[in-house]
DNA sequence: AGCTATAATGATAATCATTCCGAGTATTGA
DNA sequence: TCAATACTCGGAATGATTATCATTATAGCT
């Protein structure tokens, strides 16, 4: 019952600009610069590929900072900031703490496998 | 040119009810109990006293883990747990780390103000 | 209690990001 | 070359949230 994948030169882009980009782009802006190379290009495709790279685990969503989604092809575990004034989110060069699952696990009532860290402030661009 | 607010049942009531539960709970579902005192209440009623019990500092708002937003009034600093199979948002007994806010801008361009950790896992419930 | 100013309400329309659909197209493997 | 099926575009549908507006409730006077 598993899905195989064709290629799809739409996709294949996507991928290619995400991995250029420390932006971490909205479906909207993946939208415009895709445009220039396909210029009957659909949100649908957009965000279907993007559920794709998701599934094959060369994108991660960004859910939180803002009203719309935001994608990330750094797959690495990071952390990230947002700046409140602008939007723009950064990485955080800041080393993955995997001992704090056990913490948070030890003082409740559930099994925890993962975390996520947001830092929140201002940006240098932003704080002039 | 600040606004002064004028107290309401509706919004009192609201209050009440967010006090009253640890469940993080939506808009939708604090529509539903509300209705039962206000059998005409509207959702925009419901989200504007949000808005207005935020902006009061009394409320905040929860933006992750879900498609719709979650709101809590335990507005004291404190980490959450979401279960990845229910939804379930629950509060995180750890101590609230001040230090890692200047860790985080250390290491970065901006100014850190704030941070925000989230565990994801699986809840007592849920893990049989 | 009346009077005035204005915040709050409920009904509904509008917005915005995202998902879904369907008919035609591209990719794959044989 | 051919069949199977994933992928495409375009547009419609969805779902959460926000905006609008005529009516109502609240608060501070006199
Ligand atoms: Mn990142
Ligand atoms: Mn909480
Ligand atoms: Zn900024
Ligand atoms: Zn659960």
């Amino acid at each position: 019952m598993e899905t195989r994948y064709k290629k799809s030169r739409q996709r294949e882009k996507m991928l290619e600009l995400l991995r250029a980009t420390e932006s971490h782009p909205s479906a909207d802006w993946i939208y415009e610069r895709l445009k220039k190379d396909f210029k009957n290009l659909s949100m649908g495709t957009v965000y279907r590929n993007l559920g794709i790279l998701i599934d094959q685990g060369f994108v991660r969503k960004i859910d939180f900072g803002s009203t719309f989604d935001r994608f990330d092809a750094n797959v690495t575990r990071h952390y990230h900031f947002v700046c409140e004034k602008c939007g723009a989110i950064s990485d955080v060069e800041m080393p993955f703490d995997d001992a704090l699952n056990r913490k948070a696990g030890r003082v409740g009532n559930f099994e925890v496998r993962s975390h996520r860290i947001e830092f929140f402030g201002v940006c240098r661009k932003c704080g002039k």
